[in-house]
DNA sequence: GGTTGGTCATAAGCCGTGCTTATCATTGCA
DNA sequence: TGCAATGATAAGCACGGCTTATGACCAACC
């Protein structure tokens, strides 16, 4: 037993239309024959007389009328849906869920989402801020699409795009404005307030510092980049942050911020999709719309 | 280039469902590749990618995601049409048009809407009034469905099945109670009130006192039997009412009602419908139901 | 790091469906 | 009664879609 075929429902539709066999398969663009079988099929798949067949006429029975009603509401929605895939096809569409690091999120995120709003008419972007490694497996999930993250992340199912590459910076307090601007080995004799465990930022800190984690230090965990530097404006120590905070952070802020001679330390910023993602191509337009939201911010 | 099917929207809503090809072929009783080859070929027809494939995963694209929101309402309103067919099959549904005579339509309908009513939930009925000349061609345009009448029609595109036979009876002045029940003889000499020229009933009373309409006399036409009776009830003639009558007109006016002997006149009220209708089966119900309504009535 | 299991894609072959043209049956009309 | 119009039926053919078999790829696991 076959079943039920969009076929049939437009060659019905068409017939119902025009009243005509002949007519109706012109319109369908098939012979007579063709069509009077699709409809003997239909009705007899129904079971039930779709059209009474007199002579000169064919009319569409009473359950007819209800049919061809719902039949046109039926082929409406299909031919949107062709539609919608024209509408979409090549442009980022629906919804795009973004992974972002904590030490890029509130810096980065309202130009990034701005600019993709301006760009992409009717985008949803949902947000997601956490560490890396959770960013890295809700990427696998499936659960975001991209994550905007410090490079490299190596991981061997995910891409990566490097968008620009970004200075940290030290925060002292104020009164330490102009003072000489230490070096690695003088910073590691500084109290150094870094974020908590699982940070990329504080990871790269410390490897600028050459302290590896193998060997812990007595550190200040901060929950935030705004946490540590309201630390440091009231003597508690230094920290570093990257160049993009320091609009932000140091706004309102009794501390100096100062730029380290090279060896300055540094990150990627990058983002990172699924290599199996079919929104690549979309997902290179977004990572160019990042970095230059990066630049703009950084100029 | 081929259109989209329902086969594929099928096969891509199970895949969607189960995430995995194979699992979704066997729900769809078919082998992997077969699955594999039509949703392939649903993502070429639309150029847009539904799924995005790793390794251990097939997942929806986002664009896949408002696809399959799409796909499954139209797959529910598919299944529905078979459902529809199904609850109406051999069943009266939807709309009955019904048309009915005026010498029968204030007696018969009461009795026969209810019943209709009570005996198919949800039949909404038309009730069309006329005189059965029109009604043979609202029969032809498809206009109505079956038609109340009194037989025979004899056109050749109908058929017609008889329900009753119905006597005449004399309606005189309420004085003329118990006086002897005129012959056709002296009928024919008495001022006898009847419907205008086309009604079928005024032929038949016509035909009963061998007056041809070849033959005019002068006659007082009413436009009703409710009129004629209320005529006959201030002295102006006599009249003749089908017996489904008697009791709605004869119950508030000062008239007597008699019985002829024999030859009593009568006429054979039946439905009538087109050959070609496929409602036949349905409408031999409703014609036993007009049976019954008819001889509750008389009774 | 080869191997194995799982998964989806591709290939080849076959069967059935649906199309075409030709023809028939019916009916209304001249 | 014969003709024109219309839908149904028949025969034949071609293509689409299914099956089984096989390939490609990747992950996981000794």
């Amino acid at each position: 037993m076959t079943n039920l075929t969009l076929k049939q429902l437009r060659y019905f539709e068409a017939l119902a239309r025009h009243g005509h066999f002949g007519r109706a398969a012109d319109a369908c663009a098939i012979s007579q024959p063709a069509l009077s079988m699709q409809i003997k099929e239909l009705e007899e798949l129904l079971d039930t007389e779709l059209f009474e067949r007199s002579a000169r006429q064919v009319r569409l029975t009473a359950f007819g009328e209800e049919f061809a009603l719902r039949v046109r509401t039926i082929l409406r929605s299909v031919d949107e849906l062709t539609d919608l895939a024209r509408a979409s096809r090549g442009r980022l569409v629906g919804r795009l869920r973004l992974g972002v690091i904590p030490t890029i999120a509130p810096y980065l995120l309202p130009a990034v989402i701005g600019n993709l709003n301006r760009l992409y008419d009717g985008l949803e972007i949902h947000v997601r801020e956490t560490l890396t490694s959770k960013l890295v497996q809700e990427l696998a999930d499936g659960r975001i699409d991209a994550a905007i993250v410090a490079l490299p992340v190596s991981e061997p199912f995910l891409c990566e795009v490097a968008l620009f590459a970004e200075d940290f910076v030290l925060i002292r307090p104020g009164e330490d404005e102009g003072k000489p601007v230490p070096d690695r080995e003088t910073l590691r004799g500084m109290r150094l307030l870094l974020l908590e465990e699982g940070h990329c930022f504080r990871e790269q800190a410390l490897s600028y510092c050459d302290i590896h984690s193998a060997r812990p230090r007595e550190l200040l965990d901060g929950s935030s980049l705004a946490t540590l530097v309201q630390m440091v404006g009231v003597g508690i120590g230094v920290t570093l942050i990257p160049e993009m905070a320091v609009g932000v952070e140091t706004r309102c802020a009794s501390v100096s911020v100062a730029r380290f001679n090279s060896p300055r330390p540094s990150r990627t910023v990058g983002m990172i999709w699924r290599k199996t993602s079919p929104l690549a191509k979309q997902l290179l337009q977004v990572a160019e719309v990042v970095r230059q939201s990066g630049d703009a911010l950084r100029a």
